[in-house]
DNA sequence: AATGAATGAGGGTTCATTCAT
DNA sequence: GATGAATGAACCCTCATTCAT
C-alpha cells in the first residue's frame, strides 16, 4: 500500500470511527450525515466520495464492526485460563465495542435493504470454527455433555453474551453472577452432590 | 361508557393497531405519521387530535403493547399444565404481540426522552409477584435448586423469552428446541443419572 | 330584546372579551379560534355560529374595541376638572382597554383585507365633535392659540395618547411627564415670562 | 473578505432583502419561508443554511434595518443646515428603508422571544450621544429652554419620527407642517409676541 | 343552538444527495 | 480529491373551517 492509498485508509477509517461514536451514542437514523462530517472534520462530500451514500457508509461500519467484535472473541478464545474461566469471559465481558448497536444495525440492514444475514455469514465464516474447537475442548474435559450440540450451546452463549451488552441488563445482573454461572453449568436442577 | 366514548375509543383503538403494525414491518422512525393516517384511514390530524404528538402516540402504543404481553405472561402462569411445561411455553411461545419491537421501543423511549425503565415498572408491578409464585411453586415441588435466587432465574427466563421472540433466531432455534430446554433444566454438564 | 336575544348578545360578549383578552396578550394570528374557544368556554362551531369566520371575530372585536375607547375618551372630555387637565389626562391615562392592540388591529385589517380607515371613520363619527369642541372651548379660555388648526392639535394629542400606551415607553416616560407637559403647553422655547 | 465570503455576504443581503420587502409589504407572519426564497430566487434550504431559522432570519433583518435607519438619522444629524431645519427634517423626513415596519418588529421580538429592548440598546449606544450633541447645540443657540431635559425631548421628536413614518398618517399630516413644527416650538399656547 | 370529530392546506424545518468550483 | 453551496422531497405539526349528530 502506497502512501497515497495509506493516507486515503487512514481518513476512511477516521470517518468510519466517528460515525460509529455518533451511531452507538444517538443510534443510526438519528445521526445526519452533516453531524457525521462535522465530527470527522470533513465536508460532506467528502464522505459521499469515500462511501457513496449513507446505506454503503452503515454497511461499510457494520463490517468494521463485526471484524472487531469477532477479534475481541478470538481473543478470548485463545486466552491460556482454563475452561469455564473463558466460558465465563465470553458471556461476562464487556465488548470494546458494545454491541448494543448490534440489534439496531441488524434492524436498519434487515428492514432497510434485507440484505440478510450478514452477521452469521461473517460470524460464520470466521468465528464459528474457533467456537466448534473450544466446545470440542469442553466436551473432551468433562466440562460439557457429549449429547449436547454445538449449535445449542452456541446459541446459549450468544444470547447470554448479547443480552449482557446492554447497560441496563449488565447493571441489574452483576450481583447474580455466581448464580447466573451456576444455572449455566448445572441447570435449575442445581448442582448435584453424589 | 356512553356511545360517544365507546366509538371514540374504538377509533384510537384502531389507529394504534395500525400504527403498531407499521411500527413492527418498517420500524418505529420509518413510519410517518402520513402513513399511518392512510393505513388507519383518517386524516392526520386526527391522529394528532387523539395524541397529541408522534412521540405520544408511540408511548401510547407502547403501553397497550406491554399490557397485552403481559396479559400473555398471565395466562401462561395460570394455565392448568405442569410446572415445566409453564416454563417451556413461557419461553417458546411466540407472543400474539411480537416483542421484536421491544428493543426498538426501548432504545427509542430512552434515548429520545429517556423516559427511563417504563417496561420494568409496568413489567415489575405486574408481573413479577407471578413470577416468583410460580418460582417458589417449581422450588417446592423439587423442580427448580432451592439455593438458586428467584432474580437469577428471572432474568434466564426473560433473556430466553426475549431472544426467542426475534424471528432470524427463532426459526433456526426451533430444531434444538430439546436441547435448549436440557441446558436450562441440567446445564452444560447434562442430566446425571445416578 | 327578548330573552333569547338577551342570552345570545351575552354569550356573544362572553366570546368577544375571551377573544380581546387572548389577543392582547399574545398578538392577534398567535391566537387560533381553538383557544379562544376553550378561554370562552364553548366549541368552535359556537364562534362560527356568531361570527362566520376569525375575519369577522376580529372585526366585530375591533368595533367593540373602539367603541370602549371612545367612551374612555368622553368620560374624560366631560370631566368636571380644568382645560389643562383634561388635556393630562387625555394624554397620559392609562386606556382601561389597552391600546397597544390598536396598531395590530390596524395592519391586520388593512394587510388582510384593505377594509381601510374604519378606525378614522369611526373616531371620526363620534370622537371628533366631541373633541372640536374641547378645543375651542381651550381657544376661548385662553389655552390654546386660536391660529392653530384643530386639525394639527387633534394630531398631537391622538399621537402622545397612543404613545403613552405603549408599556415600555410609559414606564420610561413616566419621571418626564412634568417636561412632556411643558413641551406641549409651552414649546422647545420654553415657558417665557414677560 | 475572499471572493468566496464577497459572494456569500452578497447573497445573504439579496435575501435578505427580499425579506424584508416582503415583510413590509405583508406583514412578518404573514411571509412564509417559501415566499421568501422564491422572491430571493433561492431555495428554502439555501435560507435556512445562511439564517438557521426563521427567526434568525427576522433577528438578522432587524439589525440591518437597525443599522439602516442610524445611518439616516446621523446624516441628518451632520447635514450643513441650521439646527431647527434639522428638527424639521428628524421629524418629517420619510425614511428610506419605512419604519412602518418597526412596531411590528419590536412586538415579534417583544413577544415571540422577549429578546428585549434590543433597538433601545442599539439606538441608545449609536444615536444618543449625537443626539445630546445636538440638542445641547440647540440649548446653546437659543433655540431649546435649557431647563427642559434632554430626555423629554428625545422622547418628544422620537415620538413624531416613529409616527411620521406611518403612511396613513403622514397624508393626512403633510397639509398641518407648519402648524405641527410651531407646536413643537411654541408649544399650544402659539408664538408669543413680546 | 351546540358540540365533538374530522379535514385540506399550508408552515417551518431537516436530510441525503448533487452541483460548481 | 476536497469543499461550500444548493436543492427536492419529506416530515411533524397547526389552523381555519366543515360535517354529522
Amino acid at each position: 500500500m502506497d502512501g497515497f492509498q495509506r493516507r486515503r485508509e487512514l481518513k476512511k477509517r477516521n470517518i468510519l470511527e466517528a460515525a460509529l461514536a455518533l451511531f452507538m451514542k444517538h443510534g443510526i437514523q438519528k445521526v445526519s450525515i452533516a453531524e457525521i462530517a462535522k465530527e470527522a472534520k470533513v465536508s460532506q462530500v467528502t464522505i459521499y466520495n469515500y462511501f457513496e451514500s449513507k446505506h454503503n457508509l452503515i454497511h461499510e461500519i457494520f463490517i468494521y464492526y463485526v471484524d472487531r467484535a469477532v477479534d475481541d472473541f478470538e481473543s478470548v478464545i485463545h486466552a491460556d485460563v482454563l475452561f469455564p474461566e473463558k466460558i465465563k469471559r465470553l458471556i461476562f465481558k464487556k465488548k470494546e465495542v458494545a454491541n448494543q448497536i448490534n440489534e439496531e444495525f441488524y434492524q436498519y440492514l434487515m428492514k432497510e435493504y434485507s440484505e440478510g444475514n450478514y452477521i452469521e455469514q461473517i460470524y460464520a465464516q470466521r468465528a464459528i470454527p474457533y467456537f466448534n474447537q473450544l466446545l470440542n475442548e469442553g466436551k473432551e474435559k468433562g466440562y460439557i455433555d457429549p449429547n449436547l450440540s454445538n449449535e445449542a450451546i452456541l446459541f446459549y452463549i450468544q444470547m447470554m453474551k448479547d443480552y449482557m451488552q446492554k447497560e441496563e441488563v449488565y447493571q441489574r445482573i452483576l450481583p447474580l453472577t455466581e448464580d447466573i454461572t451456576n444455572i449455566f453449568f448445572y441447570g435449575m436442577l442445581g448442582k448435584r452432590t453424589e
